[in-house]
RNA sequence: UGCCGAAUGGUGUAACGGUAGCACGACUGCCUCUGGAGCAGUCUGUCAUGGUUCGAAUCCAUGUUCGGCAGCCA
């Protein structure tokens, strides 16, 4: 079923993306689909170049390209490599990219093409152009480009290579195929207006020298074609309907539209333009992406604190999350700032309706129930989601020596502290009401252990379970406890926009230093024992976690937590 | 100071000449064997100034602010 979201079986996932509302970009579309612009077809591209992962700011585009196509009767959507530039470009990339979209819930179905495999029609129309006087050779090196260009309020100079002829233009051109001339002693370029106000259109190179292999043609070709040449080109020959970009093409457009009205091609895509994705406390650009993963700065592509695709899938990250999320953020021409918030709350939306419920204690503290026979092990029944009675229960051990958070504790209290104190009384989640009578230190005063009792009428689902205390707790029975780790991360940057240039500042510079924090000696509930990667749990009052599919084997076990659950006390707190 | 584009609460968006709505967030309260979830409510907005109109976020004019564009990158 190509161009449809289809859910990932593996990791069990549901419900489909939801039908985006409409936008502006969807509105052309209906509209040209009305007045029959395009013969009511719908083909749109997802158009990534292969030189780095993707992240959540190409989802937006591929929800949105992926889901036009599948939103329009016969519509298409194809997934297209722009692959002009060997240098940077890499295969590694090209798997990434089609595993992620696979992932993200679309389809291509047939429809995956490379720039590369036009290579020969590119040259074709290259000739054409130059037969029409449209194209020449040029020898100015790139300095002198630069300075023949102007700037924006300046006019630029022609070239004087500019009136070529077109057997010399055509002589020259075919001796920079055959590999005759150094990298970089001569491009093809655009003959239009160096005197234009869009700087795009003062002779734009079409054709560059690079004598570098290409991950897909290896040595067949030493030219390649720049950008603005291949897109529209590639467009027209694959019979997109709509090519949609984002913002900073705009300029390009009377570029785009330009060739394609010169030469003969197929057939003319209107190309429209969107605001890209910018995430409040990360940063989304390739290059610093890269940046962070060639600096060690993270632990590579798929760390989890980074806004990659593979690093939200790795952290846990449903792709229905993240497709909810691109159906909320729209689609307009506003280069605003989306806040991570918002990312944050699709994801808890998704798992509190899926995640099972256990008990985790990350940060254990001892507690000795002193009236509670030694020996006894007792089962008790939990519930596995209150938000899905067809999640059942489980049973959990109880016995004499449990753990408990150590945030669950305090010696002092503040106001407003419901939790366990000297004297206080709490319920143990699906246990018993116990009272803290004793705290036991250490020669240094660190406390080792609690000392509680337990009121044995109060066992949830007893009779006389029904007595109310303030607060309840998570906890974990030492004698059945299975150890793990534990990972929580939290935003990578400190500032909202670490790449605004703030002071001159290197985006690095606002790198969160606590943006991971590793756990050893958390204590899980038995039934944690086996889990696996696929299964996403909510640890009860703590967060999302679930097994890191790279780093968690069943004797050493390494959960990774997703997001946090939102939590009132910490706001509490920090008032 | 050239060209292109954009401005609606703290944030993201809707309203297509006719009641400024939704979501996130924040804040109350209710509920709760998760300080989760849920429920109820509150909060904050049309960049400015003119004009057209019975009526303007929407149309026009001027201005302001912000973003993008000067790779043989995409």
């Amino acid at each position: 079923m190509p161009n449809s979201p289809s859910a990932d079986p593996n990791a069990g996932e549901g419900a489909a993306a939801p039908q985006a509302a409409s936008d502006f970009v969807r509105d052309i579309v209906a509209e040209d689909n009305r007045t029959g612009k395009h013969g009511g077809r719908v083909v749109t591209r997802f158009p990534p170049e292969p030189n780095g992962y993707l992240h959540i700011g190409h989802a937006k585009s591929i929800c949105l390209n992926f889901g036009i196509a599948a939103d329009n009767k016969g519509g298409i959507c194809h997934l297209r490599f722009d692959d002009t530039n060997p240098t940077r470009e890499d295969v590694e990339y090209v798997d990434s990219i089609q595993e992620d979209v696979r992932w993200v819930g679309f389809d291509w179905g047939k429809n995956m093409f490379y720039a590369s495999d036009y290579f020969g029609k590119l040259y074709d129309f290259a000739v054409q152009l130059i037969k029409l006087g449209k194209a020449y050779v040029c020898d100015l090196t790139p300095d002198e480009m630069i300075a023949y260009r102007g700037a924006p309020s300046v006019p630029g100079k022609e070239s004087p290579y500019r009136n070529r002829s077109v057997e010399e233009n055509l002589d020259l051109f075919a001796r920079m195929r055959a590999g005759e001339f150094a990298d970089g002693a001569k491009t093809l370029r655009a003959k239009i207006d160096m005197a234009s106000p869009n700087i795009h259109m003062r002779d734009p190179a079409l054709y560059r020298i690079r004598k570098v292999d290409h991950h897909r043609t290896g040595s067949q070709w030493c030219i390649y074609p720049m950008y603005d040449y291949a897109h529209c080109l590639s467009d027209s020959i694959e019979g997109i309907t709509h090519s949609i970009c984002t913002l900073e093409f705009e300029v390009h457009r009377p570029l785009y539209d330009w060739i394609l009205d010169e030469l003969k091609t197929p057939c003319h895509p209107q190309q429209i333009e969107f605001a890209r994705l910018n995430l409040s406390y990360t940063v989304m650009s390739k290059r610093k992406l890269l940046q962070l993963v060639e600096e060690s700065l993270v632990s590579g592509w798929d760390d989890p604190r980074m806004p990659t695709i593979a690093g939200l899938r790795r952290r846990g990250v449903t792709p229905e999350a993240i497709r909810h999320f691109c159906a909320r953020i729209g689609v307009t021409k506003y280069n605003g700032m989306t806040d991570i918030a918002l990312l944050e709350h699709s994801i808890r939306e998704d798992l509190n309706r899926r995640a099972l419920r256990v008990m985790a204690v990350l940060k254990p503290i001892k507690v000795v129930l002193t009236n509670y026979p030694e020996g006894k092990v007792e089962d008790l029944e939990a519930v596995n989601n209150p938000e899905d009675a067809s999640a059942g229960t489980r049973k959990v051990p109880f016995s004499r020596v449990i753990y408990i958070e150590r945030d669950d504790f305090m010696e002092v209290p503040p106001k407003k502290f419901f939790r366990l104190f000297p004297g206080n009384e709490v319920r143990l989640r699906y246990a018993y009401i116990i009272k803290c009578e004793s705290v036991v230190k250490d020669a240094n005063g660190q406390i080792t252990e609690l000392h509680c009792t337990v009121d044995p009428d109060s066992k949830s689902g007893g009779p006389t379970a029904g007595r109310k205390v303030k607060g309840t707790i998570h906890w974990v029975s030492a004698a059945h406890a299975v150890e793990a780790e534990t990972r929580l991360y939290d935003r990578l940057f400190t500032v909202e926009e670490p790449d605004g240039g703030k002071e001159g500042r290197d985006f690095k510079s606002f790198l969160n230093p606590n943006s991971l924090e590793t756990l050893a000696g958390c204590k899980l509930e038995p039934s944690l024992a086996n889990a696996a990667p696929e299964s996403r749990y909510q640890f009860e009052r703590l967060g999302y976690f679930r097994a890191d599919p790279k780093d968690s084997k069943p004797n050493k076990l390494v959960f990774n937590r997703i997001v946090s659950l939102r939590d009132s006390w910490a706001k509490e707190q920090s008032k």
